[in-house]
DNA sequence: GGAGCCATGTAAGTAGTTACATGATTGA
DNA sequence: TCAATCATGTAACTACTTACATGGCTCC
């Protein structure tokens, strides 16, 4: 059987997975990685981490001295165990929240320039991804034997966020074009 | 001020804006098009007819005694005000929830079998999902005038649901590809 | 020594899902 | 007549967000 935990504390487990971290460190590699698919709260952060410790997945490591005072955590050995268990776990299936898409949906009702705006506005946002994304070279992660170690993950899901985000751009070039050049015939 | 409703309220406005409608039917619409990027659950949709109801935005047509008695609802007039009302106000910030990529950043910590085995769950997820839209044809909607009306809307959504679910499915195979060729260097 | 960020945490509320209940109706 | 689907609804729960609180640190 599986352990029951939200996603979220199965993303934090991941990231303590590769190396000990604060809470605030799991927040910015997290914003970092996963940011555009998979993001973290404070409110959902740190009360996972307690829980996460209660049930022995993680545990703290020393007390808060450094500067800034961070409680830094560590993955247990039943906390690998069950992030392995996850990971070979079905995923849930596939399911989106896209406001902006179900307005475009009803917008003509409005016209073609209530339409425009909203195939604009989801244009921009996505450009502010891509934007954001660009910045970002993914990090290969360093043994502790000092060899080089392959990771395909950071730059697979870079990836994926490049290759989603430049087919949505790619779309609403195509749908803005295609509403201009018809709502010259629109019936007002 | 616009009208505080839950973005699957608007969505069933946005259906009875084009007609009446009962909440079975708003279902079965809602799956065919909005489908992929707005998923309605029952629990959802009877509780916000109701709300809608009281809130004035909807009313009753009839009393249900055709075959299997189906409640339907139609647009008032301050609906009618308050969906325009939303669909020109900016949409909620560009966010995803999705587990399997996360899986996939952290999945190597496993060898390639594992990270394998869910890009290939993605695919097999993406491909029926574009079997389940490759035999939806948006329909147009013919007004009351008994003109031709050009109703971009789902055309344009159907549209984006080919475009993303196509790009999905290239990166799984970009992936997969990249992955099998660098896995006989695998360090066990 | 004050502005502003660092780091963690809490409380209240929202949106949604799952699972179940019900009773009617249709079709083999 | 019995299973399946139609159509609506409810209850319990889950995950998550927002807004706020706090106190320390840093830098000019």
């Amino acid at each position: 059987m599986t352990l029951n935990l939200s996603p979220t504390g199965w993303t934090i487990l991941g990231f303590l997975s590769l190396q000990e971290r604060s809470g605030y460190e799991i927040r910015e590699v997290a914003k970092r990685t996963v940011g555009l698919v998979w993001g973290i709260s404070d409110g959902q952060l740190y009360p996972q981490l307690q829980e996460l410790h209660q049930s022995g997945l993680i545990e703290p490591v020393g007390t808060p001295e450094g500067p800034r005072s961070r409680q830094v955590w560590r993955l247990t050995g039943d906390g690998g165990a069950a992030l392995h268990g996850w990971l070979r776990a079905p995923s849930a299936p596939l399911q989106m929240r896209d406001e902006n898409l179900v307005k475009i949906l009803f917008a003509d009702q409005l016209g073609p320039g209530a339409l425009l705006d909203l195939l604009e506005e989801r244009r921009r946002n996505y450009s502010a991804a891509r934007e954001a994304l660009r910045d970002i070279v993914p990090r290969a992660r360093r043994d502790n034997h000092g060899h080089d170690e392959t990771v395909f993950g950071p730059g697979l899901v870079h990836l994926y966020g490049l290759t989603f985000v430049d087919a949505v751009i790619g779309w609403c070039d195509r749908a803005i074009t295609s509403v201009m050049s018809s709502s010259h015939q629109w019936r007002v």
